[in-house]
DNA sequence: GGAACTGTATTATACGACTGATACGGTTTG
DNA sequence: CAAACCGTATCAGTCGTATAATACAGTTCC
């Protein structure tokens, strides 16, 4: 069963999105395997206080993106081989990395100056690993 | 008068949010400067392809954040001493930098192979600074 | 077989973002 | 003064996101 232990709720950007992101960024992270349940829409919905279409929405969108299978009735599965963990992987670090790069050159800030910005925050983060905001669990049946 | 030359109009995300931030960035990189005249609403509009009410509601909000100074009637300009200056590029490189070292984080990328990536998208943009997507400017009037 | 789940689909409602059109009054400039 | 700008305000309409309340069919398991 996947765990959403880490996951947090922003209020900035569509929630559907946020939750896709997510996973894909398990996926990259190696903590999703393959053949890996999902929480049902009902639970994840009362787990993270938002509506089971919203849930749906998400699921249905990565089962286009071949990242989950659903069986009518059936609980569903993540679906990722070796070349699509690749696949994401890679994609995850260009879209993420991309737009912190052109932000900083639109700062006008150099590539050693951004890199020792981004050191000082990696360290902030370091000592708590739950920030601020709300942490959900998706691992209370195990 | 301020350029939107470097203004690349994104489809993700609320439009009077990117304007405002690239005028936040702006002001960031000394691009943008104190007392500087900043396009009318309609011509900006006009330039970017999206409604007066979008552009004006960007900068009634920076207004209210004391960026922007507006009479009734006449035209609009930039209002930011040493510290607003400050303030804007601190929160600036807080908001953009920490949401990346988050992402890194989350996907289990060490703080050096996050740099090395960065750096090979930092090299990618170097020799085209248009990208994709469309530019606009407001220096024809000059 | 039947209860308790699953995924899937439908309808209605609400809100924010954005558009389009239009209007009013103040400022600037020839 | 008067035209041409400017900021400001309002209204109606579209679209995407999210909610709420159901409903139905397939599966898992005792």
């Amino acid at each position: 069963m996947i765990s959403f232990e880490r996951f947090v709720l922003e209020d900035s950007g569509p929630v559907y999105l946020q939750i896709m992101r997510y996973i894909r960024q398990g996926i990259a992270a190696g903590v999703i395997g393959d053949r890996e349940e999902v929480p049902s829409r009902r639970a994840l919905s009362t787990l993270l206080g938002v509506n089971p279409n919203t849930i749906q929405k998400a699921y249905h969108m990565l089962e286009e993106e071949g990242i989950i299978q659903s069986r009518s009735g059936a609980k569903s599965y993540t679906c990722v081989d070796a070349g699509t963990i690749e696949r994401i992987r890679r994609e995850q670090f260009r879209s993420e990395t991309c737009a912190w790069v052109k932000a900083m050159r639109q700062m006008g800030v150099s590539r050693e100056e951004a890199c020792a910005l981004a050191e000082e925050f990696w360290e902030a983060g370091e000592a708590d690993g739950t920030g601020d905001g709300n942490r959900f669990t998706a691992e209370s049946g195990r």
